[in-house]
DNA sequence: TCGTATTAATGAAACGATTCAAAACAACCA
DNA sequence: TGGTTGTTTTGAATCGTTTCATTAATACGA
């Protein structure tokens, strides 16, 4: 058996019309129960399955929708695409998902292929600037939202983590369980995120008339890049110390973590206090359980299979910009220091 | 503009008939160079996107290959499906990705919808016994290659890697490095990779008429089991320690390695050698960085991808097992112990 | 200028599902 | 029995490509 049996075959093998297989597969009610029957058996017995590409031509749009994510591999995206699935799964669509890794023309590339393939809709957590690509296809009636990046509401929907808020959260559990001398451990901050939590941490600080924050930069968000700014600390003298550092993310976290352990002078979270963004899952197995910020990331992917499901039905563009606040995670890393009242 | 342009709206928009801008599409060296250019500027004007449902429908199958996973967050699997899409574009097919999660019925729809998408052909990691369907897709004319699990070479095509020579390679590797009392560090043995790794350790050791192979159970495969052999370890007098330790993966190893470090009277790699398995993006950059076993995952994904080639290739049946041998790799938690002679 | 060989362009048929107007059938009452 | 209503079933038309047998156009030599 070569080639899979087709509805005609179906309908021949249980001797009634084409349409008639079809109103079984689409409206059941349609058709009485005997010949229900009898096809359904034939069916069976043909090991038919639909043909999805004649289908969708008929219908002239798919039951998929298109994810491009920047890096699969990246926990955060596993899990919005897992999300979206899920959401999309009861929707009754599929997810196509493309894995940009932060380039641009692979990035090009799955728009291409999904537009052949002529998705329903397009959920994207852009590379570079994709406006003038994300009109044209919502000019050939694909709609697009954007995921992870905040977007002028009046143009395109988009779901977003409110980084701001995600520094003020760490800050602001720093000083309220005593620590004074914070220090902020980041990145270049020409990456957005990594500009806002600091902005974040800052508008926290000022709350507090004797706190104070000292920025230190970090060469990129790795745990070695982290280790590294961790041995510039303990070189200081006692004096000099902060007494609670953010971290950008977790890895940072993890890194220097490693710095002041491995040299048994600066006890965590006693001497200092460690608090981390993202609460990956070595946050909680960590030598000293880290404290995190958690991202909404199953929201984020459900949330972005709503808006969408929203532009498919209204035919007149109103988009929101759905923006989540993350969530703080507290562990042992941040425990309250010794005879301070946290308040 | 609400439906997209047609091949036929192209046509008319260039004068020319339907058959000549399918030409222009697939065979370019057939059109006159005249013609070929006015219907570039229509196909540019129009903004006319191909139609894969229409093309396909006609074709008889997709230019798509299914690929089923047991959980695309494992590092494993990602990198597995990187290669295969890497792979796939290559020869001009697209991926469509499917996460099972280690549920069967999770597994089915996926294979479902890739059944009704008419993939060429179908990648898995199964979660349960689907030989059966496997058999039938192939009746209908769909083959099949098993991902990281070794299948009769008379019946399927698999890939995978051969975990008994991983277990083996560790252990030789301390071995050589002048250890002489090893332990093994391991989950329940039903799990299969765990048995083979174990059993390929114990090979390595009964090379050696002095050397000793003691098994520590562990509950699961995390940093927190890790933690808690570890923490069983260090309560041990000094005679009774291993002086070479491998575990069945690097959670489990990152675990020992914080047990012994954070009591400050064992060291790695002096006093004992870690070494583990898989090779995550952690095992560099732990406090000492993990010695490892790196499994070629890389290789898994392009060569199930040819695998699958083949099998659409000819058509009879001629199936291969494919047998990776993991790699290892060399980091300080392993470096010799003073004075020991390593081979 | 004519015939022939070569190259280019044409357009109907096919792929397999869905739709829908029309036909067939069934049920019921007068 | 005939008429009316409601329920099932039918099958041609359609979606947008690709294919391929035909036809048209062009080039070339005698």
């Amino acid at each position: 058996m070569n080639r899979s049996a087709s509805i005609k075959d179906v309908a021949n093998h249980a001797s009634v019309a084409v349409g008639t297989v079809s109103n079984v597969l689409n409206y059941p009610d349609r058709v009485s129960q005997r010949t229900k029957e009898r096809v359904l058996r034939a069916i069976d017995e043909l090991g038919f399955v639909r043909n999805d590409a004649a289908r969708q031509l008929r219908a002239g749009h798919s039951r998929t929708i298109g994810l491009i994510v920047l890096d699969v591999g990246n926990p955060f995206f596993t899990s919005v695409v897992r999300a979206a699935e899920d959401a999309a799964a009861l929707q009754g669509s599929a997810v196509l998902l493309g894995d940009s890794g932060h380039d641009a023309s692979r990035e090009s590339n799955y728009i291409d292929l999904f537009q052949e393939q002529r998705v329903q809709g397009l959920l994207i957590s852009p590379v570079g600037d994709v406006t003038a690509r994300i009109d044209q296809l919502r000019e050939r009636g694909v709609p697009t939202v954007l995921v992870d990046r905040l977007a002028d509401e009046s143009k395109y929907s988009s779901v977003s983590v409110d980084d701001d808020a995600g520094g003020y959260l760490a800050a602001r559990h720093l000083l309220d369980t005593g620590r004074r001398r914070l220090a902020f451990v980041g990145g270049p901050t020409s990456i957005r995120q990594v500009a806002d939590r600091l902005q974040g941490a800052e508008r926290a600080v000022k709350e507090e008339s004797d706190a104070t924050l000292e920025v230190l930069d970090s060469d990129g968000q790795t745990v070695l890049a982290g280790r590294s700014v961790g041995n510039l600390l303990v070189e200081r003298g006692p004096g000099e110390l902060p007494d609670g550092i953010f971290c950008a993310n977790d890895l940072l976290a993890l890194g220097v973590m490693q710095s002041l352990t491995m040299t048994h002078t600066l006890r965590i979270p006693e001497d200092i206090a460690l608090i981390g963004y993202d609460d990956i899952d070595f946050a909680v197995s960590a030598v000293v359980p880290l404290s995190s910020i958690r991202q909404p990331t199953e929201a984020l992917g459900r949330t972005a299979i709503e808006l969408l499901a929203e532009e498919l039905e209204s035919e007149n563009p109103k988009h929101r910009a759905v923006i989540f606040t993350p969530e703080l995670v507290v562990r042992q890393s941040t425990a309250p220091a010794k005879g301070s009242s946290a308040r």
